[in-house]
DNA sequence: AGGGTGACGATCA
DNA sequence: ATGATCGCCACCC
């Protein structure tokens, strides 16, 4: 349960984000969001800066998310205004939602 | 066991 | 876009 939450959360790469809704489906918990916002909170290791609510917005509060906003600049996300532009940082653990299989092949992989 | 709460989400007015 | 409601789940009194 939990832990496999923690998976998904683990899997999601540098420079991507995902939402809590679609974590808890990746879990296997559709529909149950908040589940995951307790394993933010309380697991660890985790890159909880990648979590974002739906439609991409930050859903912490005060300081936190001013420091959540500025690990994802750092890590190459760009915000539109107060949300991340989920079309291009949107992490879809294998899942196929409404988008095309586009392979923009801008830089698979760095080495370092 | 029972009730309230929260880093949530989708809907409706 | 904003605010109210209801559904969902694990935790903490």
């Amino acid at each position: 349960m939990i832990l496999r939450v923690e998976r998904v959360i683990r899997a999601i790469p540098r420079g991507k984000v995902a939402t809590y809704g679609s974590v808890a489906k990746m879990a296997g918990y559709p529909g149950a969001a908040r589940m995951v916002a307790r394993v933010l909170r309380r697991g660890f290791a985790l890159p909880w800066q990648r979590v974002l609510g739906a439609g991409g917005q930050i859903k912490l509060t005060g300081d936190s998310a001013i420091e959540q906003r500025l690990r994802l600049e750092a890590e190459g996300v760009r915000f539109r205004g107060r949300k991340v532009d989920l079309k291009a940082h949107e992490y879809r653990g294998g899942l196929s939602k409404g988008s095309s299989p586009r392979p923009t092949r801008r830089s698979a992989d760095r080495k370092s």
